[in-house]
DNA sequence: ACCCAAACTTGCCTGCTGCGCAAGTTTTCT
DNA sequence: AGAAAACTTGCGCAGCAGGCAAGTTTGGGT
């Protein structure tokens, strides 16, 4: 207790680094051998702990394949956080994905590659749509919290929540298609406009 | 050859008969013991095949289990392709789900007590998010028949089609909740009109 | 009516997985 | 410094997906 800091400790920094080495074994293997070719165990060898370690970490690979995934996500649910208090909801939202996506160019051109290699895989598509459902809770509380008392059963806020995320989900999944012809933030910002009009 | 008749035969008749029994039979043995409770061999054994021939017919418990689901998706999705086509997209997908859902007075009791038993369980999250996501691309084709040229890319047809599951999904688990306020359709309807303003 | 090919079922088998447990190690707290 | 709490690891087990190679059933041609 030496100093008042607010630094997660050794064990807790400790934590997050066994988490985040064997995210990217996951994925490093997973671009080298193919998704389905690697086993849980190789995974643990590669970040260098036992199988049985991994399994404190993740409940299976697909987890720890798309770790990466929840950590943008968590960041992008902490700009919505950011946002003015009295903005409304899908305005909120709006202009999280857009500090978040449209400010920074386009998307570093290596994370594209890595997970258009994984998102073709059809057998992660379970794992995929999961990263988005996990988001989707935490989102609804935050826009929960904007929409006060009129939406007592809170339909609108997981509406709103949902509807956001499926547009930036189905965005992502085109633009990766079709990387050539636009920003994402282009096709995205357009989307979600469109999708809004009826949140406004 | 003896008619030119659309049945199937019988070869095709047994396999349906097949699937649907272990379904059923992963449905009851769900609802008894508690979704993960259950083995597969226990379902196979329940519907009178064996274990291997399960893994013939869905890959896992949860596929069995939602296999009731996609089907009542399948139907919707004819109910969809059955709207005159001049229909603009999500007029046809909000007439189809009305035809489906509104149409038949309430959700059969029986059905509903079984769907909310099951979806209580969050092992079957994933589970039940694939169900949505294989309706996806299947209600996307359709939509897509309906917009022509205008949507090279099929953004739109498929942030439509999204969104109109999305809104489905989050009505039906909100309604699952709250199954006394009102009636299924009421929610339903109201949530598509809701979401769909920005697709008219 | 018969036969053959294709389709389907089943048992056997293998490698992989998730997780409970308990012994050993590291970090934290006081 | 020493005890408590948290974490890692090996071991072990039940369960699972899916390849393979008999057997059995179905369908079409003759």
């Amino acid at each position: 207790m030496s100093v008042p800091t607010t630094e997660p400790g050794l064990r807790e920094r400790k934590k997050a680094a066994t988490r985040l080495s064997l995210y990217e074994a996951a994925f490093r293997l997973a671009l080298e051998h193919g998704p389905d070719r690697i086993t849980v165990e190789a995974i643990a060898d590669e970040a260098g702990v036992s199988r049985r370690t991994f399994s404190n970490y993740f409940a299976n690979k697909e987890e720890a394949l798309f770790y990466g995934d929840r950590l943008r996500m968590r960041q992008m649910a902490d700009m919505v956080r950011a946002r003015p208090p009295d903005e409304p909801a899908w305005a909120a939202l709006s202009a999280a994905a857009a500090e978040f996506y449209g400010e920074r160019g386009d998307l570093d051109p290596e994370w594209t590659a890595r997970t258009r290699l994984i998102r073709r895989h059809p057998s992660l598509a379970a794992a995929q749509m999961q990263s988005f459902a996990a988001m989707e809770r935490e989102i609804a509380a935050e826009v929960s919290g904007r929409l006060g008392r009129s939406d007592p059963r809170g339909v609108r806020a997981r509406l709103i929540s949902a509807t956001f995320l499926v547009t930036l989900r189905v965005s992502l999944t085109v633009w990766l298609e079709h990387p050539a012809d636009t920003t994402f933030w282009d096709l995205a910002g357009e989307s979600l406009a469109e999708a809004g009009r009826g949140f406004a």
